[in-house]
DNA sequence: TTGAAAGCGCTAACAG
DNA sequence: CTGTTAGCGCTTTCAA
């Protein structure tokens, strides 16, 4: 920076103030400066910036995974978001290890960021306390119901585990299944289930639960589910716990001539882009992935001009019902 | 640091020696430094270490999209790699705009970063000046065939394109067809129908281009491939740029009652994890998606610490053959 | 509007 | 092994 100020024959304050505040500079420095820069290919040190100003542009966001997971659509609507505002994401994940969340919270927060995201309600204890630590703003992303750090913005899952189980019976479906990848450790997966069970339980139906044992896995989930319904013939209905698991649970419907939805309904989760396209059309539950990214965008951005936004949004679920059910 | 130093009754050098190696300060007073930090929930500021050491450990890494795509798989298994070795990813997405990488890279590079991975050989020239002008390792990744600006870790599309054309011919298929997503701007998907296109005109069999509208649409895929095959009958078989677009086709033959492969042969891309389920299995390409992230972080590491390996890695794809073609 | 001066919190010689 | 000293490249008063 002090070579550009040599260059443009002004201080190295003025080109600090000119990169932040260009309509700050008169106009004839200000030509100069910009001049300077493109001649020296200069690059700001953001690290010095940040230092000096004890401020970052960094969003950390925490996420389980950014496999072919609906997060991903967030995080892309989010960073698209942020970055018009100048923001850059620096992205964890987790693995759905909770411990590794730990270290990414003590990770990200070293690097000073303006905000955090973080996916559910979960966190060690000495997360919570680095957490209640540092000042910044905090959302808590992809769930809704509990307390919360700082802000929320989600869905409630046991309530879409609950619509899908009442639009199940609507159509007269008595017993079901859940058929789940990562169970053990998918909090928010979990938490559909006691919905759905709850509310089928209520009205003295039966669900079973299967759990697939790789990740995503359309393979596991028809062999699963062909002895699912093997042993338990009187099976009728079978919530996944995402598209693909329901993809899967649809081939093999194929496979064995089990007529969809006669034999056996199929309700996805997701509803992703080729859930349309199934033979039959699945029934699927749609979360608002790119809103939650949105919202989370507007929600920081307030917040970090000082404003004072809501502290939780609830962006519900959208049923999609189509032929499979 | 300063209080934790003033706690543990050292000076802050001996803090900051401690935390960035440990065994070379005295057993007693580490362990007063350690009793300080956990005391005072001390987190190190990266900023201000990165700007006193003028490295950062920052890997920063671009790619067209992380949204269901195969990038996802090589920036998960990177950043397992890299953070083992106390390396953070800062994840930039181009949307397959050629302009925003130039913005990212120049965004990247302000943070001092120890290493830039790069998707692909085209970058605009004023990014090869910016890249040239710094001297950390640069990985182009997901492509091979070209110069490259420093390293290359990827698999050529050209190739692929001809191996599946190769297998097709095989199998006695001369009337075929590309269906591709984002067919403009997606240059390797591109270069897979190059070298698709040639290897069968090269025999005097044909091979007719339509391209999506949409990004990877499943119900779009079906579509197209309905019009395409009432138009030109003679079409025996058909290459789609991933497997969604592929599985969206063999829906769509489920539905017309086409069969796969007596009247159709499909082929996808990406060996994803659904494709060994469909009806029926999918024949598809395998590119090595986990062993480019490993390759990468195996170059990075070896290169930052002042070795000299590998300038570039053919890593080829697989030709998994099922029985849809 | 501009510039001088004083740090931001850490690391990196170096001397002890 | 430990402490002293001098910055890293910028931002931020504050005075001009």
């Amino acid at each position: 920076m002090s070579e550009v100020a040599q260059l443009a024959d002004v201080s190295p304050s003025t080109v600090s103030l000119y990169l932040r505040r260009p309509d700050e500079v008169s106009s004839r420095r200000a030509e100069r400066i910009q001049m300077a820069i493109d001649k020296l290919s200069y690059l700001p040190n953001t690290m010095a910036g940040g230092l000096a100003s004890s401020r970052s542009n960094i969003i950390g966001v925490i996420v389980p995974t950014i496999t072919f997971s609906f997060f991903s659509e967030t995080l892309e609507t989010l960073e698209r978001n942020l970055r018009a505002a100048g923001y850059q994401l620096l992205i964890g994940n987790t693995e759905f290890d909770a411990s590794r969340e730990e270290e990414l919270i003590r990770s990200i927060l070293s690097w000073n960021p303006s905000g955090l995201v973080l996916t559910g309600f979960s966190h060690s204890r000495k997360s919570v306390s680095l957490l209640s630590n540092s000042d910044i703003p905090i959302i808590e992303m992809w769930d809704y119901g509990q307390e919360g750090l700082d802000m929320v913005v989600g869905f409630s899952h046991r309530t879409c585990g609950r619509l899908v189980a009442e639009q199940l019976m609507r159509s007269g479906y008595q017993h079901m299944a859940f058929l789940s990848t990562n169970f053990q450790r998918d909090i928010r997966a979990n938490e559909r289930y006691q919905g759905f069970h709850d509310a089928i339980a209520a009205t003295g139906g039966s669900v079973l639960v299967r759990e697939l044992t790789g990740r995503s896995n359309t393979a596991e989930a028809g062999q699963l589910l062909c002895t699912l319904v093997n042993d338990h013939p009187e099976i009728q209905a079978v919530f996944c716990s995402n598209d693909m698991v329901a993809l899967g649970a649809m081939l093999e419907c194929q496979r064995q001539g089990w007529a969809i939805p006669e034999r056996l309904a199929i309700v996805g989760f997701g509803n992703q882009d080729f859930t349309d396209s199934t033979v039959p059309p699945m029934t699927t539950v749609e979360p608002p992935r790119q809103a939650i990214g949105e919202h989370i965008a507007r929600l920081l951005l307030d917040r970090l001009k000082g404003g004072n936004p809501e502290k939780r949004i609830d962006l519900g679920i959208k049923l999609i019902v189509r032929e499979s059910t």
